[in-house]
DNA sequence: TAAAATCCTACCGTAATGGTAGGAATTAGG
DNA sequence: CCTAATTCCTACCATTACGGTAGGATTTTA
């Protein structure tokens, strides 16, 4: 299950990418507008400023806004951040990898084997996919409802994407 | 994180497809060999039992066996059985679905329509590997050890598999 | 009948999750 | 300079899931 902190970060995020031309906006607003807590919300907005994502101004007319372009925001980097590395196995992670401790042989284990192939292609999905393409993609789901054309999810442009090292 | 419940679980299974021959293995023997807990490997197998894929026998040369032919085990549903779904969001699980509460529209939810990516590539790769497909990879992985080659995880043979309903 | 095994029920400590409470610091507008 | 709106920061807390353990009842073989 994928934390409520990641959840409504991601929510978030996708707010925010919409409303970049509005200036600031106060934590309140994204919460009422999404149905999310406001204390917590506030934390998580926080964590998203502090990891560099995110610009903060205090006061009335204050708020958060996206420090950086949605194109280079690699939602793989706002789950991990906000809940850690996702590997399904301790020694898969790269960025916290221990041992399993009763792994009698790291690379003849049955468990490791299959998850290694869960786990890239779940760092396939997060770490290539933008918070623009995201957007897009949720703007194409808006408008293709009736049509019911359920559409992919990278429609980014350019050549593959250079040999992404995907981290956790 | 794959629970320990289904890391041990796939651990076992692996062993009793490796002494299909053998006759039935107790418990002590199982966990002894892969550094299992005994008494909680003792519940997942009685578990794997009451799900149809073990057969027990009690008493003196008693022990746990393989019912069904490892190729006939999908590993999606071994996890299943002792870990519940698997589905990333309460809102993306076929059998366990119910919506996110917070979620305003779940048609054009963003956070929704990322993770039903990751939660098809999961279920993939667990539904489409089998005991058998498994054991065989550590095979090739034991062997391939030296030259280093990392082989794929489907050696399955036939044509791609027709359309499987994954579940959760 | 003794020993070896499965089977079953109950319990339990620890950590993570999903928040809440309360207030301090900053800033804009009047 | 005062007030109100906002971010920022520190604590705390209830519930649940996880990863087992304990103890014994039942079955079966030799």
């Amino acid at each position: 299950m994928l934390p409520m902190k990641s959840r409504y970060a991601l929510k978030a995020l996708v707010f925010l990418a919409r409303h970049q031309a509005d200036g600031p906006i106060p934590v309140a607003g994204i919460a009422a507008a999404e149905a999310i807590p406001v204390k917590f919300l506030e934390a998580i907005l926080l964590e998203l400023r502090n990891s560099g994502i995110l610009t903060s101004r205090r006061g009335p007319t204050g708020g958060y806004q996206l420090r950086v372009a949605p194109q280079t925001v690699h939602l793989g980097d706002v789950i991990r951040n906000l809940s850690g590395p996702m590997a399904p196995l301790p020694c898969l992670s790269k960025s916290a990898y221990h041992r399993c401790g009763e792994c009698v042989d790291e690379t003849t284990c049955a468990v490791r084997l299959l998850m290694a192939d869960v786990h890239a292609a779940t760092l396939r999905i997060v770490d290539g996919t933008t918070l623009a393409a995201l957007v897009a993609r949720v703007d194409a789901a808006a408008s293709g409802e009736a049509e019911g054309q359920s559409q992919r999810c990278r429609p980014q442009e350019g050549p593959p994407s250079a040999k992404l090292d995907f981290i956790d």
